[in-house]
DNA sequence: AGGGGAGTAGTTTTT
DNA sequence: CTACTCCCCT
């Protein structure tokens, strides 16, 4: 272990070293993609730990995914030794979750709360507004979510809410002034049921803090350093937590980069960085700027996309790696056809470079799109794995199952028992349950105890059966109290009926449901049979997982590759990146195009993907391509024009006449040389706009000049007026014909330059 | 209460 | 294409 201290220094750069060493007061650091960020956030944990002889216990790390959390956990270890083990380092919302766990009396919960997840929260809201009356049309569960969900990450609680003239006004000017009644209603219910959502497990850590400074100050008193890994990424919400808990030391520090900013739709900030910098005058700022991932052909056409966006802090990452092959661009004509294209550039891609296949990524905007390239790659035998997607946890029958558990550990959760209580059937509709649900709000009782003395309520048709169920549910409950979570999970599973059910369900998906509910059950064995477990009952498996998204199952075959979103390939990298569905509507997304700000975390998200790769990109559009089932015309996403264009070579379209074809080898000719012949930086040909009728190629316009004839896509001929020379920003002024003087940046332009 | 059939609206990304 | 709602009938 001191070995592996002593080397590590050296193995850095100086502003990494400073990253490292500076572990006193606060500090961020701003880090380009591939600038070894992670790198330097595990060497300063281990460098806290080994030469500052910091306790582990005091360090509190924060990240944005389970996945990320994991990962650094890892490398951690393995620079620092087990020891590491003891750090506070997870999600924000997994860390703050056991703190709630710990206090939750203090702000009125119990300590075996239930933590909904969106879709509970989003059922619990269309409820509300069904009983509100409200006109479904207007008040979509979506919307309101979102609505009540940027609120409360901005710690806008329901009673501010209500006085506040912004969100009002909004509300108004949408036709939705329900939404602040929805807010407190959705609110009081979910306090109710001893449930928080996502947004409550940091709104009311929040509040702990605020209310309670007595505990604040244990925890200022227990964590002595605070690190925040993607710190673009974080909320209002989740940065005052931050800063509370650091509020006495001082000492925290944060590292990100704005231009890989992409969840501003879940209430994420830019504005904290800057803020940041308020907040603390005597910060200490690191730069870094050199990639040591990618190649400069990949470096370059990253920095040309993120070029476009004018909300982002100064920064320049460059690269002192190889300039490297140039993206390839693939048309298909089809969704399908681009899953073949892929996986016959894979092969190709495999065989000539011997790269193992968790060298490769798939990268997309949407889960969707993963259909047609997992059919594909089947098709020709490549081993892939689906990273995140619908995950096993949120499989129908997994969350009825769990929804039963739940239930038995805290008996008014309302979403789950509204999933339950008829599953199987039971006579019990949901005019009863409305009944109940009602009359417990007006009468100001709890959920279970009205449904304790049902009869007297719904009267006794529903109420006999309500009453059976509950008489179902205590006795679990009094096996919950004294069986671990296994026993208690199958005897849950047996007396409710659920399992019969399913395995009475002879049809092929039906065995495969009874197959999962089966794996969740060997999930619990596993987690009663963990020796390190002290807690072993069914809350505390229930708190395990009610975070957890897709964990460690996907871990079938490590020689695979890999398919998932681009958000969920933030923070990774990998040799060959294939980024797929370049079309308008979809990436950008649809939903995206209304605002500028939202285009831009659009073209962060493009950067990110550029970003990901070490060797080479490809990537690639379909014209064709099913949408809800129909088939719908694409056009290519503005996005490629965007990228410098002596960064992209486009693929000779060639359509694959022989899909079904065992072996891959239908790839043309043009394919296979267009592959080996790179490095052609000054004779590229970007077909750019496929208009049709037009064989528009653009030139090489680094050796513009003033005077000469040019040719324009969209804006016709005109003459070149003037030349402003300023490195990348090279722009070039244009007289045209018909659309007058333009000023055209000409890393992004295409310019043909006609030859007299 | 609940099953079956027709009709319709909806797909971003994650904790 | 599917997941959900609505409506009608048993």
């Amino acid at each position: 272990m001191a070995e592996a201290k002593a080397d590590y220094l050296g193995q850095l750069n100086p502003p990494q070293k400073e990253g490292v060493v500076n572990v006193e007061g606060p500090c961020m650091i701003i880090a380009g993609a591939g600038s070894g960020k992670t790198r330097v956030l595990t060497f300063r944990i281990a460098h806290l730990i080994h030469e500052h002889h910091v306790d582990p216990f005091n360090i509190m790390a924060l990240t944005f995914t389970n996945k990320a959390a994991r990962e650094m956990q890892h490398r951690i270890e393995s620079v620092a030794g087990g020891e590491a083990k003891n750090l506070w380092m997870g999600t924000f919302h997994s860390v703050f979750a056991r703190v709630l766990r710990a206090e939750a009396g203090k702000i009125g919960y119990s300590s075996s709360f239930t933590i909904y997840d969106t879709d509970d929260s989003k059922s619990l809201i269309k409820q509300l507004i069904k009983e509100s009356n409200l006109d479904d049309k207007l008040y979509k569960p979506n919307i309101v979510f979102n609505r009540i969900s940027g609120a409360k990450n901005r710690l806008i609680s329901w009673e501010e809410y209500q006085n506040d003239p912004v969100y009002l006004e909004d509300d108004i000017q949408n036709m939705r002034p329900d939404m602040g009644r929805l807010y407190k209603a959705y609110a009081k219910r979910c306090f109710a049921a001893d449930a928080m959502d996502f947004d409550d497990l940091l709104f009311n850590t929040n509040k702990l803090f605020r209310e309670h400074p007595e505990v604040l100050n244990k925890y200022q008193q227990r964590f002595h350093y605070v690190m925040i890994d993607e710190f673009q990424d974080t909320n209002l919400s989740q940065y005052l937590i931050a800063r509370r808990l650091a509020a006495v030391r001082q000492n925290i520090c944060v590292v990100g980069d704005d231009a890989q900013s992409i969840y501003a739709f879940r209430g994420a900030d830019i504005r904290n960085i800057l803020n940041f910098e308020k907040d603390y005058p005597d910060l200490k700022v690191i730069r870094m700027e050199q990639n040591y991932r990618s190649t400069q052909t990949i470096v370059n056409a990253a920095n040309s996309v993120i070029n476009k966006n004018t909300a982002q802090l100064k920064k320049s990452v460059w690269t002192d790696n190889q300039e490297g092959e140039l993206i390839e661009l693939i048309k298909a004509t089809s969704d399908n056809e681009e899953g073949r294209l892929v996986a016959s550039a894979i092969f190709q891609t495999k065989m000539q470079s011997h790269a193992s296949e968790k060298e490769f990524a798939v990268l997309y905007r949407t889960n969707s799109q993963s259909r047609a390239i997992e059919e594909a790659l089947r098709r020709n035998d490549i081993r892939y794995r689906v990273i995140g997607g619908v995950s096993f946890y949120q499989r129908k029958e997994i969350k009825d199952l769990l929804a039963y558990f739940r239930y038995v550990v805290n008996p008014n959760d309302e979403v789950s028992m509204r999933r339950i209580i008829n599953l199987p059937k039971r006579g019990i509709g949901p005019g009863t349950i409305d009944k109940m649900v009602v009359a417990a709000n007006e009468e100001g009782k709890s959920l279970w105890e009205v449904m304790e003395t049902a009869v007297s309520y719904v009267g006794n048709r529903g109420g006999t059966q309500v009453q059976n169920f509950v008489t179902l549910i205590k006795a679990l409950r009094v096996t919950d109290e004294k069986k671990d979570a296994y026993d208690t999970a199958s005897q849950i599973a047996k007396t409710s009926g659920l399992l019969k059910e399913l395995y009475d369900d002879k049809t092929i998906e039906g065995m495969n449901r009874y197959e999962n509910t089966q794996e969740l059950l060997n999930a619990i064995k596993e987690f009663t049979d963990n020796p390190e477990r002290e807690d072993k009952s069914l809350g505390a498996f229930l708190q395990d997982v009610a975070l957890l998204t897709d964990e460690d199952r996907n871990n079938k075959t490590d020689e695979a590759i890999a398919l998932m979103t681009i958000h969920m390939a933030k923070g990774l990298e990998f040799s060959y990146v294939f980024i797929v569905g370049l079309e308008e509507d979809l990436f950008p997304s649809q939903m995206m195009l209304s605002s500028r700000a939202d285009l831009e975390e659009e073209r962060r998200l493009f950067y990110v993907a550029i970003t990901r790769a070490k060797q080479k990109i490809f990537m690639s559009y379909a014209l064709n391509r099913y949408r809800y089932g129909r088939l719908k015309n694409c056009e290519r996403s503005r996005f490629l024009e965007e990228i410098a264009p002596q960064f992209i070579k486009v693929n000779r379209r060639f359509s694959s006449k022989k899909p079904a074809s065992p072996s891959v080898n239908y790839v043309t000719k043009n394919f296979i040389s267009s592959i080996k012949k790179e490095n052609s930086t000054k004779k590229f040909s970007t077909q750019i706009n496929h208009t049709p009728g037009t064989d528009f190629e653009p030139s090489d316009t680094s050796k513009l000049e003033k005077g000469m004839k040019v040719e324009h896509p969209k804006f016709g001929f005109g003459v070149v007026t003037n030349i402003d020379k300023q490195g990348f920003g090279k722009k070039a002024s244009v007289d045209f014909e018909k659309a007058g003087k333009k000023t055209l940046l000409l890393s992004f332009a295409k310019l043909r330059i006609l030859d007299e």
